[in-house]
DNA sequence: TCAAAAGTGTTCTCAGTACACCCATGG
DNA sequence: CCATGGGTGTACTGAGAACACTTTTGA
């Protein structure tokens, strides 16, 4: 009948698919979605690459342990945090016990990213170039990419890749690094202007080799009005300075 | 630092948000998106009326966990079935052990939901003058149905309301319920015979009283690429006939 | 023949796109 | 003074909204 209060049979756990712009040296200063994986030192998938995550505390809620587990793995601290889906195929953990994990997807600042810890265990790779991962993480990150590439074409969230002023080419640089297109400058000018989601502020970039750009901020008095009516909990984790 | 082999201290339920289109006396023909509940036989929020669910058995998939105890509470077999959210704040359960709930939401259609099992413990409500319910429960059905609304209006999922054949006047009551307001037929008609996902057959309506109108079918051959790179899994559950 | 819904045609508006062109700065 | 990206103007296109109009049935 109803619910009884019989223990589920699963494991529950966090994970997280975080996402930054970095430049490679090969791509030539044109920026490209990469994401920082963290090498398993234990069965199964012993060696492979996989999400950050970690089991669920007491007490603490999913999006909080999402941020956490993220930082402690990886060091960076989330601009933006959002939950993808709840993975609990019976069949995905092979031979352990199985698995349900609660996965969400973040955005990191550029400059935020630089700071990374990088190490054996900690490694930056191309989205859209990824090793064969542990668990079903290639799906997941296949299914996070989508997600950011659609709700970048509705929402705000190219803000998060970015500082507190940056210039529309800034801004321009983050949507064809996720779209992975080129757009025509003009027209995106207009689009965000008549939007309202930034802000011309009376600040210039100086120190360019052509005409010095406007600064813009994010308008923060924008609903966002995307998300439906969850509560809002934009930033669930402060980050805890090692 | 990275996931122990700690057991996730909490319990893991499965929650379904089940919608249909019913015709209350007082609105004269005009149907109305209505929800099942079920009544709680303890404590927490003993008498209270809540969403169907229960815990996760071994070995059980997600979807197919929330197919079947939707379908034990009320007897309903779904013509849709899609993952919401996982909700697992840790203050979502007051006193209680704290409950990770990943919630779906389903369609299921009229002549379906007529068959419903009704009783002291299950019944219907109009999704929008809902009692005071358990847990957040009141919370997770205006998302739900905040996610009917936005995806009905780009995807296919009003299909999943009606039979085999229908008329564009019936799928036209389906959107007009759902998004609550009146839509022009003309360009209602326009609208879905360009997206191409119905296919007209050469049946007609006949007894009404007036100008019989053509029947629909839908359109199997079009991909719905709206979903996501995530693996389909239209039916995890085909009703178990008590 | 009339009411009522099925179904068609026409127009308007607005967002997105393509692309020509001027502006302002460092070298 | 010139190369380069910043920034503006303008015209084209397609989707959606508004609404007038014709068609076909039962009563």
């Amino acid at each position: 009948m109803t619910a009884r209060h019989e223990r589920a049979s699963a494991i529950l756990a966090v994970s997280t698919v975080i996402f930054a712009l970095r430049t490679d040296e090969e791509t030539a200063g044109v920026p490209q979605v990469w994401l920082p994986l963290v090498r398993r030192i234990r069965e199964p998938f012993e060696g492979r690459w996989a999400l950050p995550g970690g089991p669920l505390r007491v007490g603490e809620d999913l999006a909080y342990a999402a941020a956490r587990t993220l930082n402690d793995t990886t060091g960076l601290t989330p601009s933006y945090l959002e939950q993808l889906y709840a993975f609990g195929d019976a069949d995905r953990s092979p031979g352990a016990e199985r698995v349900v994990s609660v996965v969400y997807w973040a955005l990191v600042r550029s400059e935020e990213a630089e700071r990374a810890s990088v190490g054996e265990n900690v490694a930056w790779f191309p989205a859209d170039d990824l090793p064969e991962l542990a668990f079903d993480h290639n799906v997941i990150v296949q299914y996070a990419l989508w997600r950011l590439r659609t709700k970048m074409e509705y929402s705000r969230i190219a803000h998060a890749f970015l500082g507190e002023r940056f210039t529309l080419a800034q801004l321009r640089a983050v949507h064809e690094a996720v779209l992975g297109k080129a757009l025509d400058p003009a027209n995106f000018r207009r689009t965000i202007e008549a939007s309202g989601t930034v802000v011309a502020t009376d600040e210039y970039l100086t120190g360019t080799p052509h005409r010095p750009p406007r600064l813009y901020r994010y308008n923060d008095s924008i609903d966002l009005a995307d998300a439906g009516p969850l509560p809002r909990q934009q930033h669930p984790f402060e980050g805890r300075s090692a």
